[in-house]
DNA sequence: ATAGCCTTGAGC
DNA sequence: GCTCAAGGCTAT
């Protein structure tokens, strides 16, 4: 890393940033992630100094998976464009008290020539990809798991292909020898300059019906890149998954219930061994349970995803199955957006008073991480994080480059590189009043990632204290994590 | 765990 | 051949 940045990045130790990253590290903030991070002040939280790395601009990505030594990178011009461009941009408000509104600098004239001059060779999704929730076979909720392919993921899927190259954004051709960001979607170079043919990423589409809700009211033809089409088309039908789950607990419930009759009674000491009632950590152990086989099922159906062969579908599922769950749960609350109640996935609301009663009854630590994800609600909430962004982030966190011993890694990576450029992209179009919205939405990720950290740990503790219903797929996937890493 | 110094190597 | 941003090593 560069010591020698503006007076920010030195304080911010790259070092630093670079241990956290290599060696997967999570902190956590004992106060309101909001500590102030100076020279001298620094090492007292390292939650928050991990943030302001990210704020100032460090990237994850700068930090090689392959751990290669030397050469440069692809965006290390742009970190000194971005700092001069900021600079700039500070001068130009103190000198005329101009506000943050003004024209970003990356959408200047090269920028619309890349979004609007261009066609889009976009595969015709209702042929070659077609609708996850018709063509697949139903999972079964109840059965279908705990056997040797636990996830479901044994069924016969499309030949192995080693990149999606029919998508698009073209595969760089060092990205075979270095994991780092494509230069294309990262670098100003390629806002500010007079962009070479290739360096084009010409696949837009212009997506008509969204015309009349642009959020910025001001965009003449809102452009949505067509990989953010796909993600979002890929989701799930909500009222499906809703009545699916809120099915399968009241079942549960009532064969649990003490007001079940003497048959189920029987039933359950045959079948079960504690037949009691269900306390309300076990019903959400398993409402989670159930949101998990849901969320299997999507990523079976989605692209690229199902490219994969089983063993790598299954390793980055082990990966990452928890922050998938606490996006769910997030992404939900976002989107309800009653901030005074909480939405579950069978569509119940739990009010404020029952919220209360039952952050109460909750112990200190899991107290703490309901608190501490409706912080990142709140979080989210101010950015205004929108459904497509919603959509792409299970991407990110799904394909993750990180997760190690893939059978096919380089795909892995380049997905994830092509989700990024296409969050990048739609922010930019979207939204580019806020140029800095892709970084302000990356950078909640750490936070996500720890609180899913926290709530395995806690599972962890709970199934070893025997809390935990037993057949449920959060364990299998707690013990086929920590077994495998 | 941190931070300073050294080595490496792609890109100019 | 120089630059500079990356990783490694090591004293603290």
């Amino acid at each position: 890393m560069d010591y020698s940045y503006d007076t920010e990045l030195e304080e911010m130790c790259p070092g630093f940033f670079k241990r956290t990253v290599q060696n997967n590290k999570r902190y956590t903030c004992a106060e309101s992630q909001d500590c102030k991070i100076d020279k001298t002040q620094r090492k007292r939280c390292p939650f928050c100094r991990f943030q302001k790395c990210l704020n100032v601009g460090m990237r994850l990505e700068a930090v090689r998976a392959d751990r290669m030594r030397g050469g440069r990178n692809k965006f290390g011009p742009m970190y000194k464009r971005d700092r001069a461009l900021k600079q700039q941009k500070k001068a130009l408000i103190r000198a005329s008290g101009l506000k943050m509104e003004t024209t970003p600098p990356l959408l200047s004239s090269p920028q619309t020539d890349y979004i609007f001059n261009t066609t889009l060779p976009v595969p015709t999704p209702k042929t070659s990809h077609p609708n996850v929730g018709t063509t697949l076979a139903p999972v079964d909720y109840e059965h279908s798991l705990y056997a040797s392919s636990s996830l479901g993921l044994s069924v016969p899927f499309s030949a192995h292909t080693p990149l999606p190259a029919q998508y698009p954004y073209p595969p760089l051709p060092g990205r075979a020898i270095k994991s780092e960001y494509p230069d294309h979607y990262t670098s100003s170079e390629h806002y500010t300059s007079a962009s070479s043919p290739e360096s084009v990423p010409g696949y837009t589409y212009v997506d008509q019906t969204q015309v009349s809700i642009s959020p910025t009211g001001t965009t003449p033809g809102l452009t949505v890149p067509a990989l953010v089409l796909e993600f979002v088309r890929c989701e799930q039908d909500e009222l499906q998954v809703q009545n699916k789950i809120s099915t399968h607990l009241a079942h549960l419930q009532q064969e649990q219930s003490p007001r079940s009759t003497v048959a189920n009674q029987e039933q359950n000491v045959r079948h079960a061994a504690k037949p009691e009632r269900l306390t309300t950590f076990g019903l959400m152990c398993h409402m989670a349970d159930q949101t998990l086989f849901s969320i299997v099922e999507w990523a079976r159906g989605c692209i690229f995803f199902k490219e994969l062969k089983v063993g790598d579908q299954m390793k980055l599922l082990h990966n990452c199955w928890s922050e998938l769950l606490v996006l769910d749960y997030i992404a939900r609350q976002l989107h309800h957006g009653k901030a005074e109640s909480v939405l579950l996935i069978t569509g119940q609301e739990v009010t404020p008073v029952e919220f209360t009663t039952l952050l109460a009854q909750a112990g200190v630590t899991l107290s703490g991480m309901i608190q501490r994800g409706q912080e990142l609600v709140h979080r989210l909430q101010e950015l205004q994080l929108d459904r497509r962004e919603t959509a792409c982030l299970k991407y990110l966190i799904l394909f993750n480059p990180d997760v190690k011993l893939l059978e096919n890694q380089s795909y892995v990576e380049n997905v994830y590189e092509q989700v990024n450029a296409a969050l990048l992209e739609y922010t930019l179009c979207v939204y580019p009043q806020y140029p800095d919205r892709f970084s302000q939405i990356l950078m909640r990720l750490p936070e996500l990632r720890a609180l899913s950290a926290q709530s395995e740990d806690y599972l962890c503790y709970k199934h070893l204290s025997g809390e935990v219903p037993c057949n449920n797929l959060l364990i299998e996937m707690l013990h086929a994590k920590r077994t495998c890493i």
